[in-house]
DNA sequence: GATAGCGGTATCCAAAAGGATAGTGACCAT
DNA sequence: ATGGTCACTATCCTTTTGGATACCGCTATC
């Protein structure tokens, strides 16, 4: 009863913070461009190519919406050609919690999906 | 980096189990509902009217979605008229750390975005 | 000179999410 | 009988999201 969870005016501020963050990390691909940053700076088209499904259109609306959210840094080399890269800032790292929880109870939600489903089919077997 | 999200071979893992986890919880209300059922069983109304902007027919759906993914029970009392609540399942319990996660990172995302872009103002006053 | 890679854009389109508004049938209180 | 609550459902519509495909200018390589 004193986790802070169940009083009811901290209900609301909760709904209030997982709302805001429900906003900043919402759609399908923000956290996985995220992941595949975690290991070191990457190029476009490297991104491109380890997060399956995503096309370049996709990709390049969510790096600059997380540019603009503070996540990641667009980098290009003064080089010849130019050479651009992206990295995680510093402020990212508060993802990093974020991203290994929900990963843990991804997987644990997948067997109990599977367990759930499983059940059912024995059950629907049983009524025969 | 032991940590285990910086080899290679877990990331490609954990960007699956992310992936199944935003897809359970995904939309702006899901872990709105688990919030506000926290606090006990609560009847179709009382949860309409404790989530500021939801209509009934979303949440009509949530519900159906959440029961068919194991997080909420539907209880209809046999008395007469009939009375529905709806109330967390033991499983759902694995989503309250998420919850309590995702709202304090939500808290500091709302102080760091505020504090953005005061900076760009202030940066832009002083262009003049 | 053809082809391929780079870092993207442009256009079009389909699906999904979600909002607005209204209504339903059962009950209950006045 | 009128109006209200409850637990929803129905219809319509807009917005958001994201997928398909093609293309761009540039460079590097064969």
């Amino acid at each position: 009863m004193k986790d802070g969870i169940h009083r009811q005016e901290d209900c609301l501020a909760r709904i209030g913070s997982v709302k805001d963050a429900l906003y900043a990390i919402n759609g399908k691909w923000k956290l996985l461009v995220v992941i595949t940053l975690i290991d070191g700076p990457r190029r476009f088209n490297e991104i491109e190519r380890s997060i399956e499904g995503i096309t370049p259109k996709v990709l390049s609306k969510e790096l600059k919406d997380m540019e603009l959210n503070g996540f990641v840094k667009r980098i290009e080399s003064h080089t010849n050609p130019v050479q651009v890269t992206y990295e995680l800032t510093p402020y990212s790292d508060s993802l990093r919690e974020v991203i290994v929880l929900l990963s843990a109870w991804g997987t644990k939600h997948r067997t109990h999906i599977l367990e759930m489903s499983r059940r059912e089919n024995t059950a629907k077997l049983m009524d025969k």
